[in-house]
DNA sequence: ACAAAAGTGTTCCAAGTACACCCATGG
DNA sequence: CCATGGGTGTACTTGGAACACTTTTGT
């Protein structure tokens, strides 16, 4: 088969220049969450869970000394998975985790330096299996405590059209470290068409749009803990009932109760003969039902 | 503040220079989905529906006169999505849309002619807002009929593992134009993660690696149209609920029972005082209720 | 009249919600 | 003994699935 020039494949192929057009830079940004366990001296009371983002601070321009997604150029020899992988054992040399692509972003002025187009990924991972490395140009990593805090939410009806403005904080946070923003998502409904915006209004401490890469993944992980296993990810192999509960109460910022939430999850655990230990009243020990679909 | 250079912002983005490293070439595809309506000569039968993928035949090689989504390269001037409404105003001139984007596709070997990493988009459109035009270099554009097949299920257990293959067969044709692919769906579980892969095992008349992406988006659609609206994006504004009801059990492959159906989707929609004409027993008309969710 | 589709009601079951209660244990 | 959390049961409500039935209209 020849095409219009009269060239077979091999012939096209052989001729084909790949760098007759000016290219973006594609990176891959990794979003690498973890749940944080506040141990309390009073061993009546019950450990509290925090749910945490790995950050890295930039050493150089731009954002200098901000707080970064940890993420990378995609290297031409390895696919895009590879590098999310890649950037995520940079990190945290973690063996199993769990690793889902969320969204590309690509507006032409995401990065003052150049034209980049970033897919970001998100990890979910246990913490006992990781330790944080510092990696080569990265002067420093750090888990950081989210808190996600509704400003506003404002909503103008018209007849065929119907517009919700809602402002959101992200604030995250070590010991000592503060970085926050503040971003307007915009939901727009026009007849049976319905669009999203999102829009970062400030910002302190935090680099490029990487507020609107982290609050995506949250809302990512709200809508998907309710239908999948993630929630599972964060955990270690076996572990409480009351334990399972604090990492969805602490993903979707609501609480259960305890006899409703058991039900709700009851088809997704199994029971081991093993209980916790060192704790006031020990609980029974559970691990994932990987069946539970069936 | 200096970098380790000594150097301000500006001294750092005057000398950086973006053409250092070689970069891969990034493009959008836009999976472009319509209801197409069968009329019956007989106008006591229903009239039947059937689900549509716009397809372009290829022009040049790779995959010469073989069929594509349709797609192109991301300019340096527009955002991403800018570059997906591009491409879709090229193939339908339609006004009012309803776009997503779906996932990127970063395989290292995904294209013959170099390395591309490729952002695919979904539209559903209503067919009666547009006209199919054939773009510069494309030969031909044409709305396929869609229908997918399961050949084969298989599970294999472990005990902290199980496996679950799947092989499907996508079959898209028109009147006398045929395409097919086969793809195996592996899902695989150990202990408490779990990981997707999706591989072209055969294909036919369908270029590079779309056959994956048309699948994954056609199950991203089932997923989304049992909690979203994306359904009524298919529809114009005002339908009767028989036409909801094809739409549901086209997209989903299965059937409901009247009554049930309209239970189901009760709060999606909103009476007019219309009612269909020239039907057998004219049915009411209906328009989406942007409220229902609330 | 009858075929085909529009349109409505009733019953059953499963999953979620609210609430009440007893049990085990460290301080 | 009592605060704190572990563990269980019961009743109510909601949404889906199955099925039975009446009404309207072109041929």
């Amino acid at each position: 088969m020849l095409n219009e020039l009269g060239q077979t494949e091999q012939e096209f192929l052989d001729t084909y220049n790949p760098g007759k057009y000016e290219k973006p830079s594609v990176t891959v940004d990794v979003l690498i969450f973890a749940i944080h366990t506040v141990d309390n001296p009073d061993v009546r009371k019950l450990a509290d869970k925090k749910l945490q983002v790995l950050l890295v601070k930039r050493g150089n321009h731009p954002y200098i000394n901000n707080w970064a997604i940890p993420g990378g150029f995609v290297k031409m020899d390895e696919d895009l998975e590879t590098a999310a992988f890649r950037e995520l054992k940079e990190e945290t040399s973690v063996d199993n985790i769990y690793l889902e692509q969320l969204y590309t972003w690509g507006d032409v002025n995401r990065d003052p330096r150049m034209r980049i187009i970033s897919t970001s990924y998100m990890a979910l991972i246990n913490k006992k299996n990781c330790k944080i490395q510092a990696g080569l140009d990265i002067m420093d990593a750090n888990w950081f405590d989210i808190e996600v805090k509704t400003i506003e939410e404002k909503e103008t009806e018209y007849t065929d059209t119907s517009i919700v403005e809602k402002t959101v904080e992200i604030l995250v946070k070590t010991n000592d470290i503060v970085a926050k923003a503040k971003i307007k998502e915009t939901i727009k409904v026009v007849n049976r068409f319905s669009t999203s915006k999102l829009e970062i209004l400030e910002q302190d401490n935090i680099s490029f749009d990487h507020a609107k890469i982290l609050y995506s993944g949250l809302m990512r992980m709200r809508n998907k803990i309710e239908y999948t296993d993630i929630a599972f990810s964060l955990l270690p192999n076996e572990f409480t009932l009351a334990e399972l509960q604090q990492v969805y109460e602490v993903i979707l910022g609501k609480t259960f109760t305890k006899p409703n939430f058991q039900r709700k999850i009851r088809e997704k655990v199994l029971k081991t003969d093993k209980f916790e230990r060192g704790a006031h009243r020990p609980a029974r020990l559970y691990r994932f039902n990987k069946d539970w679909n069936k």
